[in-house]
DNA sequence: TACCAGTACAACGTATCACCGAGTACCGGA
DNA sequence: TCCGGTACTCGGTGATACGTTGTACTGGTA
């Protein structure tokens, strides 16, 4: 699939909050689990810049460990805020995707 | 429903090019027909900007016609490379929503 | 020992896009 | 005559994903 840049926008930081709210986890491992999903070309500067924007807007809990195959990893958790956020990015995803898929089906 | 700005960044402008492949219409129209679709906080300005873009980029045919009851019109339509687009833009849209649904139900 | 691949994060700059605001201009009705 | 509705243009702003480069730790292997 080619670039999918422009339509991530938004909805990619959505992405990732749900993917730290299934399980507590680290910037690499959510560019792979990205990856899998389908965002093939999602890279991990990316993801990190989302990660200190999530961090730095007071969303997620932050714990550094070792990893004992490499660097330390800061693994990430939502936090009450955080959680609310997610409530908000799938309602709002739940109704522009809806609008789309009526304009799609011709709906006048 | 509260901003939604980011989450229409490549969006809308496809929203756009459907409405215009679907009948030869003007930028004033297509904004009131955005915001009874649901997407209210959609602008003129807006829309005036995507269509001059859409223009630049050769994928409409524009024609300027009286109205009767104000200015002149600016009439687009979908030449083949709009077409095109439009169909890739569905293409990403299916893409992208798929992808993001089966996050949603916690598809691992 | 020396090198390399894989893991892990950070920081810089860039392009694109939706939005905002102000401005111009045409028309009909109160 | 003024005002609301119609209709388009233009300049600037902020948010976001991406590209690139750099740092650094680990284990395997030639």
């Amino acid at each position: 699939m080619d670039d999918l840049t422009e339509m991530l926008k938004g909805t990619l930081e959505g992405c990732v909050l749900d993917i730290i709210g299934a399980e507590e986890t680290y910037g690499y491992a959510i560019t792979r689990r990205l990856n899998e999903l389908g965002f093939t070309d999602v890279v991990e500067g990316t993801v990190y810049t989302i990660l200190l924007r999530l961090e730095r807007n007071g969303l997620v809990q932050v714990a550094k460990r070792p990893s004992g195959v490499g660097p330390p990893r800061k693994f990430y958790t939502l936090n009450d805020a955080g959680r609310e956020e997610r409530a908000r990015f799938w309602a709002k995803w739940e109704y522009v995707s809806s609008r789309i898929d009526k304009l799609r089906e011709g709906g006048r």
